[in-house]
DNA sequence: CCCACGACCTGTGGGC
DNA sequence: TGCCCACAGGTCGTGG
């Protein structure tokens, strides 16, 4: 589930507890995620110092002094939650989302001032690795990924090479992370519905005056639900075991049969299947 | 290169 | 209540 807004939620919570922290105690409990732990992964872990906290598209980035990066993604069901700070953070304004089933803690760090941050994953879909600092951005992993949508490289002229002569609908093509990095499901129907272009539309034939609306309307998007904490469907929490709160937002996501909100709308927002995902939009309001 | 589709894994909600 | 199916935030590999 989670895209780029929940990353970066997650990302900021973590921050400041893990900037310059030391691992005095990292725990595997089991051997693999989605693909197996990189070899030695808690030793070369272990008495290791955090730099800072990065994020590029999906992924969060911890680089080590030892001249590692420890790369962490959630997948569809991960969680990073900071223990102990469920009852101390959230019993304020945000909601608490979902207790993790503590049968799916899978890694366990543990800073040097005994803040303890634990990796929960039901569906096993997120992954970690440990790869060399310099050159990460050749790294195989992240040499072909597309643009971050909230920098300036992320513009329609941008979007008109990537787009120029492909026939799949421009859903598929924002979804692709080779093209835009960071983007999922929920928040390329929510931005298509907001620059008012249909998901079925091929790719290739929008107009730039559409693109600039796209570029637009994926920021604006992006920005509102990074503002709201994220979105929480199901398993989605912040650092802190809170709830995004963006799904309140949704014009079209799981709206299936719904009104259009769109004033003066009066259409139901439909669902269909592309790419093997499904897509909710509005078809009086999206062309 | 482009595109469609199944695989990976577990949980949940709806319909009967 | 119970069973079975569809579906879920994401990639990745294969085959045409």
């Amino acid at each position: 589930m989670p895209e780029l807004p929940e990353v970066e939620t997650v990302r900021r919570g973590l921050e400041p507890v893990l900037t310059g922290a030391r691992l005095r105690r990292v725990e595997a409990r089991r051997p693999d995620l989605r693909f197996p732990l990189p070899d030695g992964f808690v030793q070369r872990l272990t008495g290791a110092r955090i730099e800072t906290l990065r994020r590029r598209g999906k992924y969060i980035l911890a680089p080590l002094h030892s001249g590692e990066t420890l790369i962490i993604h959630l997948g569809m069901t991960g969680r990073l939650e900071i223990e102990d700070s469920r009852r101390a953070r959230t019993a304020g304004v945000l909601a608490r989302a979902s207790a993790p089933n503590p049968k799916h803690a899978h890694v366990l760090f543990e800073t040097e001032t005994g803040v303890q941050v634990t990796y929960f994953d039901a569906r096993r879909f997120g992954f970690m690795d440990l790869v060399r600092s310099e050159g990460l951005a050749e790294h195989p992993r992240f040499a072909s990924m597309g643009p971050e949508p909230l920098e300036a490289e992320f513009s329609a002229a941008y979007l008109a090479r990537a787009f120029k002569s492909r026939g799949q609908g421009a859903k598929t093509l924002l979804l692709d992370q080779t093209i835009v990095a960071g983007l999922g499901n929920i928040y390329v129907s929510e931005a298509l519905h907001r620059a008012g272009v249909s998901p079925l539309r091929a790719a290739g034939t929008l107009a730039k005056p559409r693109l600039v609306a796209i570029v637009a309307a994926v920021r604006a998007v992006l920005r509102d639900a990074i503002a709201a904490g994220g979105s929480t469907l199901r398993d989605y929490a912040n650092a802190q075991g809170a709830a995004g709160y963006f799904q309140h937002a949704f014009q079209v996501y799981g709206r299936e049969g719904q009104p259009c909100l769109a004033n003066p709308c009066t259409a139901v927002i439909r669902r269909v299947v592309q790419a093997g995902r499904s897509t909710f939009y509005c078809p009086r309001c999206q062309k």
